[in-house]
DNA sequence: CTAACGCGTGGTAACGTTCCCACGAAGGTC
DNA sequence: GACCTTCGTGGGAACGTTACCACGCGTTAG
C-alpha cells in the first residue's frame, strides 16, 4: 500500500504558513522573509515534498516537456542527436519524450498527436513527408532537424554543414595527394545528393580541378548500394591507385567490401573516404577515415533553438553545425611516396 | 498569435450538452444515447478537440507516461531496448521519458527525481549502483533491466538468458568442430563474468569436456581488453587452429585485431565467437559470428511487466529473454575438412 | 497628523478533467 | 394509481498548483 504524496498544503501546514506563502518560498520569490523561506524549505524537506509537474503544467500552461520525433533511435546518428537533446534539456530541467517514426508519415502524425495531447511545450522533428501538412497544423512551437529539413526555408531548423564537411574532406584528400576523387553518391531523387555534388563541384573549382572530370557513380544509401557502385567504378576507372569519396559511411563500407572482393586492398590500391561518422567505421579493416556529422551538437542546438521559439524570440532560420574529420586508415598517403603506391 | 486550445467545455457547448455528458461520450461510456454520443463526437471533431493529458493525469492520478533510465542511449544495445519499450508503450497509448545515466549514481538519482516530479506511472531502470538506495525510496512501480539487475532477486526484472545463450554458442561451436573453446571474459569483479563462466562450465560437462581444461583469459570489457587477452592467448596456446569465445562483441573485435596483428588470419587460423550482437559486428572483416542479446524484446517485455506492476498484478521475479545466433564468417568449419585447416 | 506606499502574507479563483450524486422522465410492479 | 427502478443527463467538487487581489502593518512624505 502506497501512501499519498505530500502536497504543497502539507508543507504549508507544517511550516505554519498559507499555501500561497509556501508556493512563493518554494519558487524562490523575492518578497518573503528569509526566516519564513527557510522554515518552508525545511518543512518541504521534512515531509519529502516534490512539486507536481502535472499540476504546474495545468496551471501555468507549461508542461516542462519537449518532444523529439526522429526516424529511428536505433540508428547511431539519431541516437546521438537524442543524446545531445536530452543532455541540453536536462540542464534546463526539462524532460524529453522520444518517438521513432520509421520514416512513416502515418507514424509521424500519430506521434505528433501524442505530443499535443501530452501538452509538450514544443517539439523537435525530423520531417518525413515532403509537405509540412501535419507540422502546419501541429499548432506548437517546433524546430526541424536533419537534412530533409532544408526544404523548408522559412522555419527554424538545425543540420550539419555539408559544404564545410565537403571542404574538410577535399582538403584532407589533397593533403594526402588525392586530387580528383571518384564520387559515390545517393540516388538522383534525393536532395542530399544534389547538395553534396554542388559542394564538391564548387570546391573542385577552387582547387583548380575541372568538375567535369569527376567520375560519379550512384546507388542506394546502403551497404549494397555502395558495393555495387564501387564495382562499377573498378570496372571502368581502375588505373593504379584510385580514390573514392562516398556520400555516406554505409556506402563507404560497402565499397570497401567490393575492393576486397576484387582482390584489391584498401588503402594500398584504393583509398576510401566516408561521410557520417558511424561507430562501425572504427571496426572495419582498415578503419574508415570519414567526416563525422555532429549529431550530439545538432540535438543540443535544436533544443536551444526550440527554447527561443517557445519564448517567442526571433527565429533562426537554418543553423549549420560544423562536421569534423575522423582520420583512421582507409586513405593512402600519396604525397610522400607517390611512386611506390601509384605504380 | 496562437489561439486557445479547445476544451471539453467548448465541445459540450457546441453539442448542446453538459460537460459531464460530453466527457462520457468522449470516454465511450455505455449509458448514453447513440444520438447524443454522435453529436458530441461530431462537435469534438469540428472544434478540433484533443484531450489534455495533463488534466487527465491530475484528476485520475495516471499521467500516461513511463520513465526509462538506461546508461546511454548512444550504446546500440540500450538504443534497442529503448526502441522496444517505446513501441510497446505506444501500443498502449503511453509516452516514454528517456534518460541516460552514464553509469553515474548521481545522474541516476537526479533522473529518478525528475521522473517522480513528472508523475510518471512507473519506470524501467538499469540500476547502476550496487545498493538499491534510490530505487527503494523511488516510491513508484518499477522494473529493472539488464544484467546488473540480477543482484536483486526480489524485484521484477527482465534480462537476457545467458545460460541459453551460452548453450546456443557452444552447440554452434561443436557443430563446426570446435569442442573446447578458449574463453575471453571480463574482470573478476564483474558478476557477469561469473554467470558466463558458470554457464560455460555446466554445458561443457554436458558435452563431456572437462571444464578444467578450458583456458581462460580476462580483461576489461573493451576493444583493448579483448586485444590484450587474445595476444596472451596466442602466446601461450597457439597450436594449429584455435577457437575463442568472447564474452562480449567489443572484446571479440579486439581479439580479431590481435589475430591480424600477429599475422594470422580469422577464421583460417583462429575462430572467434562473440556475444552481444552489436551492429558493428556486421562490418568487421570477417563478419563476426555472435550471439545477439534481444534488446528490443527486453524493452518490450519490461514495459509489459511494468504494466503488471502498476496494475498490482503478482510480480514476475526475473524474466529471461532468449538470445539468438547471428552466423557470419568468423568461425572456421572444422567438421568438414579438418585436415586442410588444422594443418 | 493623515495619506500614501511598500512589504509580507493570506484567501480565492482558475487551469481541464473525471467522479460522484442528484434529478426528471419513462417504464414496470403491486 | 402510488411506488420503485432504470436510464440519460446535469451540477458540482476535487486533483495540486499558480496568479491575482486584498489585507494589515510599519514607514515615510506632504
Amino acid at each position: 500500500m502506497r501512501k499519498r504524496r505530500p502536497t504543497i498544503i502539507d508543507v504549508a501546514e507544517r511550516a505554519g504558513v498559507s499555501k500561497s506563502t509556501a508556493a512563493r518560498a518554494l519558487a524562490g520569490a523575492e518578497s518573503i522573509l528569509d526566516e519564513t523561506r527557510e522554515r518552508v524549505l525545511a518543512a518541504a524537506k521534512a515531509v519529502g515534498y516534490e512539486r507536481n509537474h502535472l499540476a504546474v503544467g495545468m496551471r501555468s500552461g507549461r508542461s516542462g516537456m519537449l518532444g523529439l520525433v526522429i526516424p529511428d533511435i536505433t540508428n547511431p546518428f539519431w541516437a546521438d542527436v537524442a543524446r545531445g537533446a536530452q543532455d541540453r534539456a536536462a540542464e534546463a530541467d526539462v524532460s524529453l519524450l522520444v518517438f521513432s517514426s520509421d520514416w512513416d508519415p502515418a507514424k509521424e502524425e500519430s506521434h505528433l498527436r501524442a505530443l499535443r495531447r501530452a501538452r509538450v511545450d514544443g517539439a523537435i522533428v525530423n520531417p518525413v513527408s515532403d509537405a509540412l501538412d501535419d507540422l502546419d497544423k501541429f499548432g506548437l512551437p517546433f524546430v526541424l532537424i536533419g537534412s530533409s529539413a532544408e526544404r523548408f526555408a522559412d522555419v527554424s531548423s538545425v543540420g550539419s554543414d555539408i559544404t564545410q564537411a565537403v571542404e574538410l574532406g577535399l582538403d584532407h584528400l589533397v593533403s594526402k595527394g588525392h586530387h580528383a576523387p571518384n564520387l559515390i553518391v545517393g540516388p538522383k531523387s534525393r536532395l542530399a545528393r544534389t547538395r553534396f555534388l554542388n559542394a564538391v563541384q564548387r570546391h573542385s573549382i577552387e582547387r583548380n580541378v575541372d568538375p567535369a572530370q569527376l567520375v560519379i557513380e550512384d546507388g542506394e544509401y546502403t551497404l549494397e548500394g555502395g558495393r555495387l557502385a564501387m564495382l562499377r567504378l573498378l570496372d571502368r576507372a581502375y588505373v593504379g591507385h584510385i580514390c573514392v569519396f562516398a556520400a555516406n559511411d554505409m556506402m563507404a563500407i560497402g565499397a570497401m567490401m567490393a575492393v576486397r572482393e576484387r582482390g584489391l586492398r584498401c588503402p594500398e590500391d584504393v583509398s576510401i573516404l566516408g561521410f557520417d561518422g558511424i561507430p562501425s567505421g572504427a571496426f572495419t579493416f582498415p578503419g574508415l577515415t570519414t567526416i563525422a556529422k555532429p549529431g550530439r551538437d545538432i540535438g543540443a542546438r535544436a533544443v536551444e533553438s526550440l527554447f527561443d521559439e517557445i519564448e517567442g524570440r526571433p527565429e533562426h532560420g537554418r543553423v549549420y553545425m560544423p562536421c569534423r574529420l575522423i582520420d583512421r586508415a582507409s586513405l593512402a598517403d600519396l604525397s610522400r611516396e607517390p611512386r611506390k603506391l601509384a605504380g
